[in-house]
DNA sequence: ACATAAATCGGTTACTCACCCGATTTACAA
DNA sequence: TTGTAAATCGGGTGAGTAACCGATTTATGT
């Protein structure tokens, strides 16, 4: 079963260099060819392709757009982005247009055939010095979660307590669910605020969602 | 300049494959072995290797805590996970133990080695059936900052009320930063609330952060 | 010209909050 | 044994909150 795909690029060049290379893979068959984002839009909704090889620089719509429209029409089409950009911002942003691979086109030419191969077959493929990009902020974002366990030397039970305050329950209620005075729970509340020199529980709700105590 | 690597698995058998298969490639030198984690850790301390390649099944302890050691001492030696694990739990737990690859061991030998000079590059190699996880992760943990932008029908007046009782602010405190009565930033407090269906600040300021309106 | 929405201002009321004061019991360590 | 810390309970006060009621002015559009 051959891997049909489509070439979008505007450059006629790049387009010629690709087909050549990718026409020594029997594995691939270029099904179509196109030189702008409404071009390519027509032509994966008229061939249906397994992968779209896109171009970010485009004249008339960019590569992430066009990506967002193809998905919306044809999400089982996988797209690998092929471009010049390495920032950060084009790869983020492409992923989330829904890209199954990102190679620059510096990359060598096995990789990306590895790349047309592993999004054809549902997987995705990063090329290394992007996945490290994503590995970092996979690391920074639940960075917070992982921060937690140090919580300022509050008392076991001034943590439970905490946790339903910031989950936006009175000194009553919780009161009732710890079955203590609503009294008790807010002496708890008032050592918990001096410990971490918090004055109103807007900012014990920012603090416990820090912590990863709560969730928003 | 040759990679200087450390071949970390409790199999004799599987260590003799991988530098059968390693003392192939000329740029490659292993430089020590080790069948568990504690040999592995003064391996690394001793010979400071390029790479380190990390089974995760080890019999005294598992390669990722095994890793997280190596990581305070030699952060220099990258470590690449080769394992049997495919699990989503074992390769996001190495990613924060600060592996710099991930490579099932099902892969194919090419994907290994490449996967060995990318961590060597200080860049980072994902199999593509784990990069698709991380890309996924990526997805669901940023949504809530790109689904914003549709703020309920809140008017602008109301939005830039909202941004200040999220802040903690008071409604006198709004009311003299934005130059009019508080009475009547209680007012804009209440439709909002109504509009949101909300009934407290806390509530205000959870939904703000899911909508990026502040940060936590 | 009339309707609609937005933004503004005022009053009231029951409730909660944040902060202060006091205290006892229990348990564990110096 | 004598502290020290944790957990419990109580009173009091001033400020703020959430919820209703009312209203006017100013656009914007139909």
């Amino acid at each position: 079963m051959k891997i049909r795909l489509i070439l979008v690029d505007d450059h006629e060049v790049v387009r010629s260099g690709l087909r050549m290379l990718l026409a020594s893979e029997s594995e691939i068959e270029i099904v179509a060819e196109a030189g702008s984002a409404v071009e390519a839009i027509a032509a994966v909704q008229e061939h249906q392709p397994d992968v779209v090889l896109m171009d970010i620089g485009l004249p008339d719509m960019s590569g992430i757009d066009a990506t967002k429209e193809l998905k919306k029409t044809n999400p089982e089409s996988a797209v690998v982005a092929l471009t010049i950009h390495e920032d950060e911002e084009y790869f983020f942003r492409m992923l989330e247009a829904g890209a199954s691979g990102y190679v620059p086109k510096r990359a060598a030419p096995e990789e990306l055939l590895t790349a047309i191969q592993v999004a054809a077959a549902g997987e995705v493929y990063l090329y290394p010095s992007l996945a490290k990009l994503l590995v970092k902020d996979y690391l920074v974002a639940d960075a917070p979660a992982r921060a937690s366990n140090e919580l300022d030397g509050l008392t076991d039970r001034e943590q439970e307590v905490l946790a339903h305050l910031a989950d936006g329950a009175s000194n009553a209620e919780i009161g009732e669910t710890l079955s203590i005075s609503p009294k008790t729970v807010a002496r708890h509340r008032e050592n918990i605020m001096r410990k971490l020199n918090l004055h109103s529980r807007i900012e014990l709700v920012k603090y416990a969602i820090r912590k990863g105590i709560i969730r928003p």
